[in-house]
DNA sequence: ATGGTCGCTAAGCGA
C-alpha cells in the first residue's frame, strides 16, 4: 500500500448536519471558526440542484462532490482542497444516497475519502420483525466485502449510526437491546473494521473509557443535563494513514447552536 | 414504563 508523504496539513471534518437547507447558518459558522480543509456532510435531504453550492463556494469550498435524493438521506463533501469524485455506492441498491467517495488532490494528494451514512436501522433489533434492521446488516456485509479490496489510504468517516464501546454509550446495560449498541450490530461493525484493518481514529485521541458521544436525541428536555448520548459518528482511516493523523477534535458546543443538528461535528488533522 | 422531537413535504416516514 502506498503511503503519503508528510508535505501537507490536512483537516478533515465530518458532521450529520440533518437537512443542509435548514441548517446553512450554523454550516458557515462552523467553517469559518474550524476552516476544515474537507467538510463531509450527511442528511443533507435534498437533491444535488437544491444544494447550497454557490453558499459553500463563497466560503472557499469550491470543490464539491454531491449525492442527494429528495426528501431522505444525501451525502456531500465540500473542499477547499481539489478533489475528484469516483464514487457512489448504492449498498442496498434501492436508490438512496448514502455514499460517496472522493479521492483528494494537490494537498493529501492520492488520499481517499469515503462519506458513509449507515441506515438507522428502525426500531426493533430483529430482522424477522424488522426488515430496517436487517437492511442496516446487509449494508455493513457489503461494505465489509468492498472493504476487503481496498488497497489505498483511505479514510470512511460518517453517521454509522452505531456506538460499539461502552463508553460510547450514556448506559451499557440499558443501550443494548437498543439500536445502535446491540451486540449483532458492534459485532458486524467489528467485521468491517478487521476487513481493512480501520483504525478508529477519534478513539486514538479520546481513548476508551472516556466519554466521547457525538450525537443527542432532541427528545431529551434538555440534551446536557441527563447527557444520554451516543457515538454514533466516526473517523477511520487505513493503519499507515492513521499513523500520519496528528489531531482530533469534537465541538460539543455545536449541540447548543441556534436550530442544531442532533449530531455534531467531528475534525481530524493529519501531517501528509 | 412510556413518550418524548425533529425535517421533509404535505399524512406519514424516517430518524
Amino acid at each position: 500500500m502506498r503511503t503519503l508523504s508528510a508535505f501537507a496539513m490536512v483537516s478533515i471534518a465530518t458532521w450529520n448536519i440533518n437537512s443542509v437547507r435548514l441548517r446553512l447558518p450554523i454550516v458557515e459558522r462552523f467553517l469559518k471558526e474550524e476552516a476544515p480543509d474537507v467538510l463531509c456532510l450527511q442528511e443533507i435531504k435534498c437533491q444535488e440542484f437544491q444544494f447550497p453550492a454557490q453558499e459553500l463556494a463563497d466560503l472557499g469550498y469550491t470543490h464539491q462532490a454531491v449525492h442527494g435524493q429528495k426528501g431522505y438521506h444525501g451525502v456531500a463533501t465540500v473542499s477547499r482542497i481539489p478533489l475528484r469524485e469516483f464514487s457512489r455506492h448504492d449498498w442496498q441498491a434501492n436508490g438512496e444516497a448514502r455514499h460517496v467517495g472522493v479521492e483528494l488532490l494537490g494537498p493529501g494528494q492520492g488520499m481517499v475519502l469515503e462519506n458513509v451514512y449507515i441506515p438507522a436501522g428502525g426500531d426493533e433489533p430483529d430482522r424477522a420483525i424488522n426488515p430496517k434492521f436487517g437492511q442496516k446488516l446487509d449494508f455493513l456485509e457489503r461494505m465489509t466485502r468492498w472493504a476487503e479490496n481496498i488497497d489505498r489510504p483511505t479514510m470512511i468517516v460518517g453517521d454509522f449510526n452505531i456506538a460499539p464501546l461502552e463508553s460510547d454509550v450514556w448506559n451499557h446495560k440499558q443501550l443494548l437491546k437498543v439500536v445502535s449498541h446491540t451486540q449483532i450490530e458492534v459485532e458486524t461493525l467489528q467485521g468491517f473494521k478487521d476487513a481493512h484493518g480501520w483504525v478508529d481514529v477519534g478513539r486514538e485521541h479520546i481513548r476508551d473509557p472516556e466519554r466521547y458521544y457525538s450525537w443527542w436525541s432532541y427528545r431529551a428536555k434538555d440534551w446536557k443535563t441527563n447527557d444520554r448520548g451516543r457515538r454514533l459518528d466516526h473517523m477511520w482511516a487505513s493503519p499507515d494513514l492513521a499513523r500520519q493523523a496528528t489531531g482530533h477534535r469534537i465541538r460539543e458546543d455545536a449541540r447548543d447552536w441556534d436550530k442544531p443538528s442532533d449530531h455534531i461535528p467531528l475534525i481530524t488533522e493529519f501531517a501528509l
